[in-house]
DNA sequence: ACCGTTCTGTAGCGGCCGCTACATTTGTAC
DNA sequence: GTACAAATGTAGCGGCCGCTACAGAACGGT
């Protein structure tokens, strides 16, 4: 790995941070470059574009999410509602609503723009669909995914009520 | 009612059919003057200020909302799941997209920048979970604001998968 | 020492944004 | 008709946006 490819890394590594903390909305070329210790000009020296940049963020961003999917506590193989409630608990505990609020979002950004965000959208929900049904203590791959679907829906859904100050009765 | 009174209200209504079929973020001044067939300067004079715009348009969407839900063949009390089922594939029919796509943009929006977006999506969210606790058939109240908050929580999660282009499996 | 490539700073383009100053037209009351 | 207010057009401000042209600086190979 060239020492370019390093900087390149660092440089994503850094406007990953600043997209989760600030949103889409804040993450212009300045703000950015701020974040990752340089300027624009730099950036559209190591990227082509914005939107390259964007890729290589959401490239990143799904990486970091499924690393951090098994950390903390290991979840027991388990039924549905008990996983549901687990996994909810769990984004709400540590500082993970930045996350949670980038992927709603990414999802208002794929319904408008479509690419890149629907993309980088939807292999984060893959992922994350796989994991939570390799969790799922369920007979039969088709029930478990569907199971799994639900669930992810369900938290989905939670996250969105939670963000427009809907919490739950 | 005023002349002036009437004005502003067929302003504002085609500013909602704007918001609703372009979103947030393509909702600027002039964009919505077009819309308006007016021009941003004249926006300017019947509404204080942009804050003042998005004011007026997301209470006259709560409005029709609200009177949109009672549209279509009526929906008999069923329990959850029956109701969660009519409702998804009531949603997916006509042109409502764009109203659930607007939502999730309502919803990233109150969780980075709050106000007014927050005000205007609790809002429509609490009309919302009202109109499904009343066709819940249901025993005891609190049960069924439980399970209508759940089914709304779903909705709002399969439209976020959907956006993002996850369907379901 | 020289040259060529790689890297980085400065400045600025055109375009959109919310908003405003100013002038003008239109309508109304006397 | 005239005086005054309401309504509207024109032009532009400062600020952010993605992006680029150009000029040096830094550094390696010969």
């Amino acid at each position: 790995m060239g020492v370019e490819t390093d900087k390149r890394s660092r440089l994503i590594a850094r406007m990953t941070d600043h997209v989760v903390q600030h949103g889409l909305a804040n993450s212009g070329l300045r703000a950015l470059a701020r974040s990752a210790q340089t300027s624009d000009r730099m950036l559209l020296y190591y990227f082509s574009d914005k939107n390259d940049i964007l890729l290589a963020v959401f490239r990143h961003l799904a990486d970091r999410i499924e690393a951090m999917l098994d950390q903390g506590p290991p979840i027991a193989p388990c039924g549905p509602d008990e996983l549901l409630t687990a996994l909810w608990a769990r984004s709400q505990a540590d500082g993970l609503q930045p996350y949670l609020h980038l992927l709603i979002e990414l999802a208002a950004a794929s319904a408008r723009h479509g690419e890149p965000y629907r993309g980088a959208a939807k292999q984060i929900a893959d992922r994350f669909h796989g994991w939570i049904a390799s969790r799922l203590a369920i007979d039969g791959d088709r029930d478990r995914q569907v199971s799994a679907y639900r669930i992810m829906a369900m938290l989905d859904g939670l996250a969105v009520l939670k963000a427009v100050g809907k919490g739950q009765p």
